[in-house]
DNA sequence: GGTATATTCTTGTATATACAACTTGTCTGT
DNA sequence: ACAGACAAGTTGTATATACAAGAATATACC
């Protein structure tokens, strides 16, 4: 049984995603969407406080709610693509597949991805090299709800990145950034001598319909930096 | 006037930041807590549950509330200030001045402050502990131009951040993120046993008139995680 | 016309209540 | 001894209500 007022956000999310509400465009009030939805204000109002919670609406006491701009938060990284990255560079992009099958959900991913452990996910491992050095050890659990095909692409020729940005347009994304010891089978697939610390970088992408992946890219340190910049609002 | 649950928010991290609770405590229920602060059960849990989107506390159903495990999780979008965010994870912060001095500026910190190398610049660097932890060494290199009186400040009171943001307002940052083995200095300073990974994080900040400092700021790798989302913008 | 004032609609806070879902421990019958 | 049923306590969801606070509009008054 879901819960409705994670119905309401659904709802919400659908008719802002289907462009219905755009940009800057004013909610009906927490009372008339009580009535539409059938429920009390304090339901509706759980749906929008989470919403506006996870930076999609905006709401001023007296005016009243708000979707909110996109670019809200000021962007900050977009999200790369490891190939165009390389290319962009003038260097020669290949990719090896190491693992594409489907899997029962192991606890961190079915957490990741919002499944039941045990549930049946897809599972891709690739390895991303930049003339010929290993540079990306990608390790990526799949929702199959919304990606069915996933286990037929030819990811050799065109990264996952590519192929779920196609099928399945991303919205939002969660990052998780670290600095990890490498495993001794991590440290043998990006040809890593001594076991060099490495930057993984956990990632979590939405589209419209929910959680689309979970990726864990772990770089070597000494072969990989992170930049962008940041503009700063307020402060 | 502070609303009720803002103050229960409060008491709650207070016995948190003193010790009173630590890690894996189990809370009082909401019930209790509702009779002990002289409110509703729906009040002191709105408190809780802002608490727990905080990452302060973790909850489960039948079991009870409970002190989340203390690991350090920065955001990523905005610029934020160190000693801010242990506070608001109920932490104590303190801060130890090693090193407050001017300097001719070496290649590395000239290219990246836009000064001729041998100019004189000014450093400080600081270790940051959470609960007497270390958790951050911040390397700074400041731009004696547009802050000429940075060696005179307390930066055992005031962070240098937040002198900074005070002095010379921010308009841009850009960050370099990388993983590292620290030094054995560095090894020392943050009280790690063996050299584990580190997180370093290279900011350079610019006001209206120009690049004000450049930070190295190094993060243990087991006591930090980067994290935040990100919109994307066109796709 | 301009200025207060009142009204109305919105979100924000707070309370009281009910039941559902989950966990743990206890008790009971076999 | 074991299994199952049950009870108690916890968080999760949902409702109904009341009043406070902020913002815009309408109205009355000068």
């Amino acid at each position: 049984m879901i819960a409705k007022f994670e119905s309401i956000k659904r709802a919400i999310r659908e008719k802002i995603a289907q462009g219905e509400w755009g940009e800057q465009h004013r909610l009906p009030s927490e009372n008339a969407l009580a009535q539409q939805y059938g429920c009390s204000r304090m339901t509706a109002r759980r749906a929008l406080t989470e919403l506006v919670e996870q930076g999609l609406l905006t709401r001023a006491q007296g005016l009243g709610t708000f979707v909110a701009p996109f670019q809200s938060q000021g962007s900050m990284m977009a999200i790369r693509n490891i190939a165009d990255e390389i290319r962009q560079r003038g260097h020669r992009h290949r990719a090896e597949l190491l693992l594409l099958e489907p899997q029962p959900a192991q606890p961190e991913a079915a957490i990741a991805l919002g499944l039941a452990p045990g549930e049946t996910l897809y599972r891709s491992c690739l390895v991303h090299l930049e003339n010929e050095s290993p540079v990306q050890l990608e390790d990526r659990f799949v929702n199959p709800a919304l990606v069915p095909d996933y286990l037929a692409q030819p990811f050799e020729q065109q990264t996952p990145h590519e192929y779920l940005c196609q099928v399945a347009p991303l919205t939002q994304a969660h990052h998780l950034i670290e600095a990890v010891t490498p495993s001794m089978e991590q440290c043998r697939l990006l040809a890593l001598a001594s076991s060099e610390p490495c930057l993984q970088i956990q990632r979590r992408t939405w589209s419209a319909q929910g959680v689309v992946s979970y990726a864990r890219l772990l770089h070597p340190g000494s072969r990989f930096r992170l930049g962008g910049h940041l503009m700063v609002e307020s402060e």
